[in-house]
DNA sequence: CGATTTTGACCAGCGC
DNA sequence: GCGCTGGTCAAAATCG
């Protein structure tokens, strides 16, 4: 794979769609390795989500994502589908980190190709080191030489669905309810703020999360979480409202239990204009837009409380 | 004193 | 093969 767009670790959050909800603007993108190459039928959105479907199931990969594919697979093009590139710096900034032209801001195509061979590529990528990595796990020897140089587990090649969003903020790491621990921080290419990594404290979830400020917008924090939380969010039951809240906090239960709840329930509208939200699917081909909640209702199921232990 | 952050080093993947 | 970059580790420093 020689394709720069293949590299499954360069994705780029900027590189996808947007869903607005209630006003708000949600470029989002959800990067799954099982999400293949698929040739998308021109579908609309609108009445075509299986309604045993759940952005929850989506999410936590217990769904086909193919038909989730298909659901998102939008035959309007971003004009029609009213996308909110009107509102200046935001989409700006999706489009320049993109590098897509201004002459064209309709040609996702790329990003979806893009995108999804990603997935492809990952997919066969991970195979193959899988085993390597096994191997190199199941050399227990190898763990004491950690100490002089030996890294890398099993875990790290393992990619989790990933889950981002812009936020308006002074703040980089946002209160999302859920508790964290910097384990690093990078400078970041053709960025003069570094990125930081963050991992959830709690045993045995594996929950990461990086977050970096747009160079292009530096009001704007990008938050990019990996994993799903095996776990509830202290805030939630503490009932922090403030932090249910945080846009990250949306972010981070969308890979959670309860997203969708989440979502319709959080994103009012407010116009509160210290958080503006924006959520990337790399692997959704156009724009989507959610207004009123009318098409995420396609999409999402009537909110049913999710019991949980 | 335990938890968290900082920071330099290491490693893997990719492009040239 | 080499250099660049992203991601991670872990020792040291800092915090509460």
């Amino acid at each position: 794979m020689s394709d720069e767009n293949n590299d499954p670790y360069h994705y780029n959050p900027f590189h996808h769609d947007h869903m607005e909800i209630g006003g708000t603007t949600f470029p989002f993108f959800q990067d799954h390795p099982s999400m293949s190459n698929q040739p998308r039928p021109a579908q609309s959105l609108h009445g075509l989500a299986p309604s045993s479907m759940t952005f929850t199931d989506f999410l936590h990969g217990s769904v086909d994502y193919n038909s989730v594919s298909t659901v998102f697979d939008m035959s309007c093009s971003p004009s029609e589908a009213n996308f909110p590139a009107n509102d200046g710096s935001k989409n700006r900034v999706v489009r320049d980190s993109v590098g897509i032209s201004e002459n064209n801001p309709s040609t996702p195509s790329s990003w979806v190709s893009s995108s999804s061979s990603e997935a492809v590529a990952e997919e066969d990528s991970t195979k193959s080191k899988k085993d390597q990595q096994l191997k190199e796990c199941e050399d227990a020897d190898e763990k004491s030489k950690r100490v002089n140089k030996p890294k890398k587990k099993v875990e790290k090649k393992k990619r989790e669905p990933r889950f981002a969003f812009m936020t308006k903020s002074d703040i980089d790491n946002l209160e999302d309810g859920y508790r964290w621990r910097k384990y690093g921080q990078k400078a970041v290419k053709n960025s003069p703020f570094p990125r930081s990594y963050y991992r959830c404290t709690t045993q045995n979830c594996n929950v990461k999360k990086r977050v970096e400020r747009s160079f292009q917008d530096p009001s704007t924090v990008i938050t990019t979480y990996e994993g799903q939380h095996i776990h509830h969010s202290p805030a939630t039951l503490r009932g922090n409202a403030a932090a249910m809240l945080s846009p990250s906090y949306l972010a981070s239960t969308a890979l959670g239990t309860n997203f969708p709840q989440q979502l319709l329930n959080q994103m009012h509208p407010t116009g509160d204009q210290a958080h503006q939200s924006s959520v990337y699917y790399p692997n959704f081909q156009q724009h989507v837009q959610f207004q009123d909640y009318g098409l995420l209702q396609d999409v999402v199921p009537p909110f049913i409380p999710k019991e949980e232990p």
